[in-house]
DNA sequence: GTCTAAACGAGACGGTACGTCAGGTCTTGAA
DNA sequence: TTCAAGACCTGACGTACCGTCTCGTTTAGAC
């Protein structure tokens, strides 16, 4: 047996070794990626496209990426990955000022302003899009992305449950949603408008209820 | 000049005549694109697959219809209309028992059933996706189906209001957010699972808050 | 039995009453036909052209006619009758002076010049090309068109014959191809340029041959 | 710089790299459009129809080919010269026996047998026919096809020329025409019958003419 | 410092679906 | 019933991308 068979044996053809890869292949197929998304849409995005953008060969894209969706959703995990780093500490934990009510309207109120930057929208939304009808994407697109930021919720609803500021008996995974789900909501599908004395509003209600007391 | 000529002279080539558009085509196509989505799903629903299996020229889905997602919108749109007079008037109002708290909790668990109903789920969920990434689609869809079904939890938050059951100042079509969003979103982007339990908890939060009283 | 049925089982679909048949609808169609094969050429002529250009039902024609072969060759038949009863008794016989030679040279160069009149050029030339592959429409054009044409030649030659200017054990009904299919083919295939010095010397070397006498 | 590279400088997108070009595809795509010209016709032969049959794509066909004409005409001059080849030296000269009569005779013939095989005759009467009416088809249809056998009586003649069996002042490019054209003619329009004895005749009557001697 | 195997750019390949268009058939309403 | 109008079904058009598959050409690790 020659030597190089066994190795073949070892490794799959479908399996490229890794550690050949090109870095510059990769920034610049992330590079086309993100700007053809929030060009031309992510629908009217093709693997072609992206391939001729990034001056490469679309066998290079295929060969490490097993869809479109896969291609853009590490481009725009990168692009995060990049954007937090830029941004310091701040993405580890939300402020806890002993104010909840005034952390978490500020918090929202980053994120309203996040959500009308065009460079972030149109990728998240075309992700968000598959994501609706591609259930492992979908899936793939939370864990990697929404559920680390959920979780920082979560964190602070459990400080703000230690101090008595939250009933001990409420799942904050769930409370996190009554302000978090409706803007996403009015984002995702345009049920409304979104603001900052919206976000404010969703804080005050989530909280107090909206029963008398 | 007879009162069709003037009517004639208005109407240019890309709008046909529609009261000699053929009943039969319209309805073949509606329940082939249906039938088209629940199986194959919506990226692979080709409008030449609807056509072939409406028995019906390409031509004639592209006279009446400007893009699939529109096919697909106006079928669903038509099947709610269907299921909405075979249900009778539950689809006018929601229950009103003077429980506000019951009353959310049973129609959310009816909301909870529809959306583990195949039938619906495909078709819906692939035209919210079209609308996330397409404004002027998403717009449509809400307003068309998502829109009525809200106003009637508005209407029983206002009735609650009046029986002092919610506090006066609170805005109802915010309010229903904060129970309606977190299911959405839950079925949307697969952030959770989806019960009873799940709803029932988010209607007492909504109602009662999260901060102890 | 419905009264209808009746009427339909005497009077097969396919041959319609011909006395309620509209002469100015066929008349229109024959110059639209005509005007639309000399403008934009037989293949680019449709039926539907035809029967814009006619302000005639597309319905009208498939009802009278079984192919746009039909239609054309029809109007191009009628054309003829037309132009032949205009010109009068010359295209009853071929001139006889006594001069074979000139008389024939003299009928080529009018048929040169009438190859030349585009008002008959496209239309001969789309009804010629539809024979080729169309064995029954290019029988009938030959047997509507060129054969009359060539017993007149036939009927000169034999003249000849009687006067002694062509060998009697000639047939002139191959005879006369030796000046007319030269002349045809070069039209036909555009195998060479169409003059008058060429159909003259067609005449010289068919009558006294190219072998040294 | 490697030469090929200065050659992929002035070839722009539109012409792709002729070196990578399949053989296979070529040949199927050849032998699929002579199959079907013959079975159903130059009209009814259609790009998608060679496609499928040659198990092509069709983007295949229209990298190489403008048009279906020239898939076509390509097609056949490749037949023609496969068919050559077989004959081996024949086609580059007539039989030069010395009497001129017997080898025209003999030509002749066997282009009576050739206008009789059912495999080129569907080819080259679509092309024939769609050279009538398409002139600049008709005219390259001629050039690649035609005119070379026509060159090859041409020189036939020549050499009767120089042997004195033809008059010299005659030119030999009109004097093949007397017994080609008839032929042709016959074949193209169905104007007559086409056998040994009527080709024979033709070139009596050619080269003896048919008047008096 | 070679050697060599894999990744690379390029792009041709067999395909699918696109959206447009033309053509023959079928339907409707006016005369 | 004929006719005009035009919607219908069919299917070919030429284009855009798909994902696979070679081609040479780098390129980087092992010898």
């Amino acid at each position: 047996m020659a030597p190089n068979e066994s190795a073949r044996s070892t490794r799959d053809k479908h399996t490229p070794d890794a550690t050949r890869r090109s870095e510059r292949s990769r920034r610049a197929i992330y590079d086309a990626a993100l700007a053809l998304v929030a060009e031309v849409g992510y629908p009217r995005t093709t693997i072609e496209g992206i391939a001729a953008r990034a001056g490469v060969g679309k066998q290079t894209i295929y060969r490490w990426w097993p869809s479109k969706a896969d291609v853009v959703l590490e481009a725009f995990l990168d692009l995060s990955e990049q954007a937090a780093q830029a941004a310091g500490q701040e993405a580890h934990a939300l402020p806890d000022t002993g104010d909840l009510a005034a952390d978490l309207k500020l918090v929202l109120r980053a994120t309203v302003d996040e959500l009308h930057d065009p460079a972030f929208e149109a990728p998240s939304r075309a992700l968000a899009a598959e994501g609706v009808v591609n259930e492992e994407l979908g899936r793939r697109f939370v864990a990697k992305l929404l559920e680390p930021q959920l979780r920082l919720y979560v964190d602070r609803l459990r400080s703000a449950q230690a101090a008595g500021d939250v009933r001990a008996d409420v799942d904050p995974r769930i409370a996190l949603e009554l302000f978090v789900s409706p803007l996403a909501q009015r984002w995702l599908q345009y049920t409304g408008p979104i603001s900052y004395e919206y976000t404010d509003t969703l804080v005050d209600y989530a909280l107090g209820g909206i029963a008398p007391r």
